[in-house]
DNA sequence: CCCCAGGCGTCCA
DNA sequence: TGGACGCATGGG
């Protein structure tokens, strides 16, 4: 980050290293993230290429720290598969048009929604705009949105009110996942959350959440 | 000991 | 169409 905000935000030398954070991530903590990726690098798994032709048990050892490192090994290893084989390289795939290719990602088993805009949007650069448990979080403890609004719903209702820009969608989605780290999950009668004190500030001492 | 983390697929009503 | 559940390690 640094003077120019949150673009280039997603962690990631390489455009594998992106989509292959985009799958360790799924309900899982970024610290844990790092952990396999170190360990996918020391053993020069950290390509797409050499995920397809690996061991599973290779990639599950690599990977245990992230968690659900059986799915997860099955699924990066599918997928690198599916993208080296069938469609010679990601500069075929992310050839497609944005809403083809998110229809080709979600068709991967081990990819839904979340993970293919992440992938669209900050390795294959284009505008598909991600929603994650922070972006609903703050969008139901701040602006009141429901809770159990469904992804589709909030994303049209996010870029609906936001220019369809690729620097944009990418700062926009970083500002809500640095702002949510600040955020806990209890309710916000929590007093250890600083957002929800600023709210009982501001509110008189009531929650008003 | 507890709860949580930048989800996803499957099953079932 | 939507809720419940399993997946699993590491940090607070």
């Amino acid at each position: 980050m640094g003077s120019s905000g949150f673009l280039n935000w997603w962690p990631g030398d390489t455009k594998d290293e992106i989509i292959i954070g985009a799958i360790l991530t799924q309900n899982t903590n970024w610290r844990n993230v790092e952990k396999a990726i170190h360990n996918l690098r020391d053993s020069n798994l950290l390509s797409l290429w050499e995920l397809s032709n690996a061991k599973i048990t290779n990639i599950e050892n690599a990977i245990k720290p992230s968690g659900f490192y059986r799915q997860k090994a099955l699924r990066l290893k599918n997928i690198a598969y599916i993208i080296c084989e069938k469609y010679d390289g990601l500069g075929n795939l992310f050839r497609k048009d944005t809403k083809e290719l998110r229809n080709t990602l979600l068709s991967m088993n081990g990819i839904g929604m979340e993970t293919a805009d992440s992938i669209i949007l900050y390795a294959a650069e284009k505008p598909s705009f991600v929603i994650d448990a922070y972006t609903k979080r703050i969008m139901s403890r701040v602006y009141g949105i429901d809770k159990k609004v469904s992804y589709e719903t909030l994303q049209s209702f996010i870029t609906s009110n936001i220019r369809s820009d690729i620097v944009i969608y990418k700062d926009f989605h970083a500002q809500f996942v640095e702002l949510g780290k600040h955020f806990c999950m209890k309710e916000p009668s929590c007093s250890n959350c600083p957002v929800n004190k600023i709210c009982r500030y501001y509110n008189n001492g009531s929650d008003g959440l």
